[in-house]
DNA sequence: CAGGGCAATGAATAGTGATTCACTCGACCC
DNA sequence: GGGTCGAGTGAATCACTATTCATTGCCCTG
């Protein structure tokens, strides 16, 4: 038997710890970037010592890992039911691109941190998966299409990169016009890349 | 007047070792990217102590901040030169795509560190210089497309930008299947991306 | 109430790599 | 020749942070 409360520190004392150094470590990239998130800066954001988060984590990298894992899961779950509402390809997909444009338009230090910002080669692993998971998300949603004879042959993972590459880009780099505008114009953009061919009239 | 020819160390000479650092630099991130790229292992590769390389600049990242804008400004300038060949401007993006795309799938080493690879936060605005460049190539093109009614009313800026950011994730991260497939899926991509539209008799 | 375990602490350490600088050496000028 | 110039050198230094660990003090147990 694992004696239990035994220490003044209960189980659930020390996962409320570990919450809260993750959600310092999310909070100080939402706001100032991962350039600015120090284990130092983490730790006082968390009110622990800078040693404590050794105790949680064996090193930064792997605590940020989990940071951007959480953060990508979170996004994708949510997404991924917004895609998953019944509708044609072309409404999914472009209810999809709205939805993600819309919420890295309200986050948008938290979204370059995740997606673009200089970070360990340990994140860049981790970005490179999750990026997988949103091609894939969209991919499956185009491999559908296409099967099913509502969108022209391209090809669904190739395709799903480039929508993804394009939301992207195109939502990081300039803060110019209204968002508004930006969200319409990805919605067009997706819309017109997933092709308007209907291989049942007229088959490549 | 300046004193000229006093030394045994030419312009030309000086020049020629300054060359050989940048062109050092250049081919240890083609090689091995830019983590590789300490400034020792660049001195070495340019047959100069370390120091001798803050003889000609300033800095790391001066170095590579002139590395990353000749190499961008290279590759740009050709792009540039295959775009502006007669032909409708779909045929142009297309051939634009194209060119792009194998000349990054032929060094792909080069093309993540320049575009993708975590660096120096200068270099970061270098390369969000050059993003703006490549995004200004394709929405010239756009524009002016939109303008002769040949596409759809899509937003030149935005549009360019995505398909710049499409190409780039598509480009950079699987190396799965072939390249003629690749190549082949981005240049419809982008096609479709642009629009069908034909304002004259469809207008939006 | 004494003993002991354990999490927390944060100052010290370690590792990395950019940058400096005192010195060398060869070539040009007078 | 002797003096000066200045590029080249590379070992030493600096700066920055992640990481460690000896110490502290709390709170249970007997």
């Amino acid at each position: 038997m694992v004696r239990r409360r035994k220490a003044s520190v209960t189980d659930e004392e020390k996962a409320r710890t570990r919450e809260a150094i993750v959600a310092a470590a999310h909070d100080q990239i939402a706001q100032d970037g991962y350039a600015s998130a120090s284990v130092i800066a983490v730790a006082q954001r968390a009110g622990v010592a800078t040693g404590s988060v050794y105790r949680y984590f064996p090193s930064k990298a792997e605590l940020f890992v989990e940071v951007f894992r959480r953060a990508a899961g979170r996004e994708l779950e949510l997404i991924a039911e917004i895609v998953d509402q019944p509708g044609s390809v072309r409404e999914r997909v472009g209810a999809g691109v709205e939805a993600f444009a819309r919420r890295a338009l309200a986050a948008p230090t938290l979204v370059y941190a995740l997606m673009a910002e200089p970070v360990d080669p340990a994140l860049e692993a981790e970005r490179l998966a999750s990026k997988g998971a949103w091609r894939e998300l969209f991919a499956g949603l185009l491999r559908e299409g296409v099967e099913a004879g509502d969108l022209a042959a391209i090809d669904p993972e190739i395709t799903a990169a480039a929508i993804v590459g394009g939301m992207q880009e195109a939502l990081l780099l300039p803060p110019g016009a209204g968002h508004e505008a930006l969200v319409a114009s990805l919605i067009q953009f997706s819309s017109n890349a997933i092709g308007h061919g209907d291989p049942s009239r007229q088959p490549a």
